[in-house]
DNA sequence: GGATGATATAAATGATACTTATAGTATCCG
DNA sequence: CGGATACTATAAGTATCATTTATATCATCC
């Protein structure tokens, strides 16, 4: 964590700050706020000492603000006008919940976890919101506050105060029309007849699966391209491909399994994880508890159905914890 | 403004309520942060004093969080995070600029304006974007703080705490193919034999044409619309139908205006104007003054065409301010 | 070039954050 | 169960910081 160090201000300084740029004039602050003129003063002095910067522009009248003061102004705004949104908040959530919850579902789990885990964040908030999509999109929304946790690949390694908790590892796999005989050498990789069918590069998974086919030094023909799973199952179910995806994106596309054929990936192991990520400390224990009840659900939902059509798998489909 | 009461609680008592929560004890917090166990005890007591509300489940060991407070912990943990932000955020202002500047511009505007208005914004910030769309999508992301202004109609008319500066007033105008006569009467209106052209229910000038429309008791068949002005410009330009639109829509178009008509309304006045809006006393001086950018700009490179293409506008096409 | 209305500084005062000291309470463990 | 341990709450004193009164200095307007 951060260095503890001492924050240059509290919200009475913003406060007094504020009301001196609204009314151009210290002794009009003054007023306002039913305090003394050099009570003001002395406030913005001591707020301009701490952060070693001038704010305001004393050689004119109505005072004017520095460039520093001008931004000043724009962040002590908006951090004041969220301070006073908190105590009302509170009082609304005695039902022993939260005001809202924001979660972000990678596309490869929405079918097997929007609906149950939008039921159960439900009985946790007044109001919930699961979206669905890359995890791309939602790391950045995870970061900038708009989502307070997401489900996905971990895109977000190297950045700090995250807390992370591992839901899944499960393999990449080969899924094949139901007619086409699968390479068993990598080899065969290099010789297939039919494309491949991409995940896009816009997604993680896409760049993973590119990644290692060039490291095996299989190159295929680009071809046809998806950001979402149920894109690609669909096409090679219609035939007119082969993809490199992972069991619960086969399970997402919600394809007729008498369709498709799945099969290992020749080469060395090639495996992804999806975790829980939320901002460390600000949701308490419910990140925790929120990853336990996705992996309960997937245990008991999804990987039944999978290790059915999938007996190779062996175990290197595996929920963590 | 709201009334000016009191904020009940300072940064330093969020900073050691989180404290508490991280260590889930008073005297762990106490010692990290190099207070003595009443101390914290205190000022978590004076906390859940002045918000009225228990924060703690003190019946347990670890200490518990209530309801309110584990809102409390995420609340309080964002405003610390952004309050940190600041004091860094105001010393890489030294250049006398604003570190970020976002404006949204009304998709009929974005020809004319969001190249001049991103030089002249980028001429006062680091940093500029300049998102161009439908005037309703700017105005939730300037409430909820993600937009620092935006130009387009004035959707926010029952909101407090904004500043308006008026841009232009514009009369709606009809837009026809080449060959085609105008209407001149209302009625000649009810009986045109091309289908009108829509601008889409999503955008205001689209909901205001249409009920306009009604008013005037023109039904007319609905067949295309668009969310843009370019859209609607160059299906009349093609012949495809005639529009009720505005002159800034006409040039926002680019269409070749001798492959066009254009001409007056028939019935009654109807206008729309053009804003400039902004969150009030948050950026100072500045949004007066893009204003004032902004009618130069339309003053000298968009009027004059303008003027010349429809004579008979006659001053309806108007610069505010 | 004063008159006026503003800001800055100094010293005194009041509020409140913090400390020491002590009493009360939860949890652990034999 | 009972005592050891570690925590929390309360009381009273102290230190610190915000605010006041009093006074000096500065900007702006005729």
């Amino acid at each position: 964590m951060a260095a503890r160090e001492a924050l240059p201000f509290d919200l009475r300084a913003l406060e007094i700050f504020l009301a001196v740029c609204e009314e151009g004039a210290m002794a009009g602050a003054a007023r306002r706020l039913g305090l003394t003129q050099p009570a003001v003063s002395q406030a913005v002095a001591d707020l301009e000492g701490r952060i070693g910067l001038a704010v305001f522009d004393r050689s004119v009248r109505p005072l004017g603000l520095t460039a520093a003061g001008g931004v000043l102004r724009q962040k002590a705004s908006a951090l004041i006008s969220e301070a006073r949104q908190i105590a009302p908040a509170l009082r609304e959530t005695e039902h022993g919940r939260f005001p809202l919850l924001r979660a972000g579902l990678v596309d490869s789990l929405a079918r097997a976890l929007a609906a149950p885990l939008g039921g159960y964040l439900a009985t946790l908030a007044e109001e919930v919101s699961v979206l669905s999509g890359l995890t791309a999109a939602h790391a950045s929304a995870l970061l900038s506050r708009q989502m307070d946790f997401l489900v996905g690949l971990d895109e977000l390694e190297d950045v700090e105060g995250l807390e992370r908790f591992a839901l899944v590892t499960e393999p990449y796999v080969l899924l094949l029309p139901a007619g086409v005989a699968p390479p068993v050498r990598v080899d065969d990789l290099r010789q297939m007849a039919l494309p491949l069918v991409r995940f896009s590069a816009r997604s993680k998974t896409g760049i993973e699966v590119e990644r290692h086919l060039r490291r095996l030094k299989v190159e295929l023909p680009r071809r046809l391209e998806f950001d979402t799973p149920q894109g690609v199952a669909a096409t090679v179910a219609a035939g007119e491909g082969f993809a490199v995806t992972t069991p619960l994106c086969i399970h997402e596309g919600a394809v007729d399994l008498a369709r498709v054929r799945c099969a290992p990936l020749p080469g060395p192991a090639f495996q992804r994880r999806l975790t829980l990520i939320a901002r460390r400390q600000e949701l308490g224990r419910l990140p925790r508890e929120i990853a336990d009840f996705c992996r309960s659900r997937l245990a008991a939902d999804v990987l039944p159905a999978l290790d059915a059509a999938m007996p190779w798998l062996a175990g290197t489909l595996r929920i963590e914890g």
